[in-house]
DNA sequence: ATGTTATTTGCAATAAACTTGCAATAAGGA
DNA sequence: TCCTTATTGCAAGTTTATTGCAAATAACAT
């Protein structure tokens, strides 16, 4: 854990929203943090692989963004359309369906990806 | 509709799985049909806003893929994490989750994409 | 502390998916 | 047919992310 990596894990610990690695890599520089975009590819990848991190990959946004997970429990997405807000659903109701797919389809399922977009209060 | 759009459509039309793009050109170059690769572009473009083709970003592919949307019903995706392949979930558990969202963030929910990961029988 | 080794970083170059500009061609209508 | 509009192909550009490599930094034993 090296000071750089640090810098990018206290901005994910202080970010409220899932943030893509141009955007780390911009709120850092203005912050005054010598960081290569690379670097935050590299960052990202590490804490990733670690299990402090998860990415992101929203409904044509065409980017990945990065939240922490550690200490975070399970949860799904919702983001406007007009402002690209981004808030949290601390729900999941796929548990049963989860079981009712690998019935059907003889998958074993891993994983799943859940996202709402719609209209914030804000832009309606 | 030219014949290079109505190429592109049959095609949609007889591929059970989504197909990408880079897929569509390919298919169609070895079915001697010459279709330069932004036509693809622009051609799913000009189906999806005419309402004929539905754009999916699975989760981590980094590419776009297409299927016809033209009378089929509302439904979701589940991918193999090993060989790729896509299959249809004609189900979708999120009528009631929609409304508890809207009230509880205010959104006005226009849309949600759901998929899930995992092995398919004969990767397992 | 010093040297030795492994890891991390920055820079440049590359890759992949998609988009844009523009001229050439094809389609549709008067 | 002539004219207008839409479509296509080619080349070049964008954006996001990755790779190669040398230099800088960190880790560690002596």
């Amino acid at each position: 854990m090296t000071r750089t990596r640090q810098a990018v894990l206290a901005l994910l610990q202080r970010t409220r929203q899932p943030i893509s690695a141009t955007e780390i890599f911009e709120q850092l520089h203005q912050e005054k943090v010598a960081i290569d975009l690379v670097t935050v590819y590299r960052t990202v990848h590490v804490l990733k692989e670690l299990g402090l991190v998860l990415q992101l990959d929203l409904h044509q946004e065409g980017l990945a963004r990065y939240e922490l997970k550690e200490g975070r429990e399970h949860h799904h997405h919702i983001r406007c359309q007009i402002c690209g807000q981004i808030e949290d659903l601390l729900l999941c109701p796929l548990k049963k369906v989860t079981k009712l797919i690998e019935q059907r389809t003889q998958f074993i399922v891993d994983d799943h990806t859940l996202e709402f977009t719609g209209l914030c209060p804000q832009c309606q």
